[in-house]
DNA sequence: TTCAGTGGTTCAAGCATTTAAACCGATTGC
DNA sequence: GCAATCGGTTTAAATGCTTGAACCACTGAA
């Protein structure tokens, strides 16, 4: 393959990756992943997310809709109660074809 | 392995990993990181990015000094012209390490 | 209908990041 | 020595991000 076209597909790969790279970039949203990921399956609410971390309730709102917004969690309702979790098949997995493109790149043009 | 070792050390991986993070879900890094690509193993003086480029030169040199600290480029000297180029054994690659870890703990916790 | 619980949103304050102008030292050519 | 090039740094302004208080709407139970 051309490297400029190496060049244009990593260039939207990049494009595709931004919200995720900058979302996980962050140490605070960071410190939330870690927390659904001890919820596991079922989620976990805002209130319990408050209440296991340093964060204040709107703080934890703000950076769970940055996260949503790039893809990385999701939530489902329970009357009033929002459980918010992990994307399996989320934008995470988006970095792998980003970072192999960086390698690919890498290694043959240096 | 236990998921709560596995959760230890995904988390020692996100701290090595923040500042790479950080450094490419920026914009302007990543135009950097292109126009640096573009140059090829020889590498790029601050002035020739600064030309190529909508920045100025003291905005390329602050973005090159974060991306040099998260340890992803790097620069030899020639008198007094600094080049700047991608380094291949990049910090770039620890995200694979990363990315492998997220996907392990998704796949099996979900 | 009243009340407690849940959580999203608005707003203003505080803080960090980004930027360009101006300045600096170092080097080279004349 | 003198002028020009190179590029790092300092500064101040602007912009953007993060935060908690206060407010809002919605739901379910009594």
């Amino acid at each position: 393959m051309h490297d400029s076209l190496k060049l244009s597909r990593l260039k939207s790969d990049f494009k595709s990756c931004t919200r995720v790279l900058s979302a996980i970039g962050d140490e605070t949203r960071q410190l939330i992943l870690f927390t659904l990921i001890d919820a596991g399956c079922d989620g976990m609410r805002v209130g319990e997310i408050t209440a296991q971390t340093h964060l204040s309730r709107p703080a934890v709102s703000h950076h769970l809709k940055i996260l949503k917004n790039a893809g990385i969690v999701e939530v489902y309702k329970v009357t009033t109660m929002n459980y918010y979790y992990l994307d399996p098949s989320s934008k995470l997995m988006d970095l792998k074809k980003l970072i192999a493109g960086l390698e690919d790149l890498l290694i043959v043009s240096q």
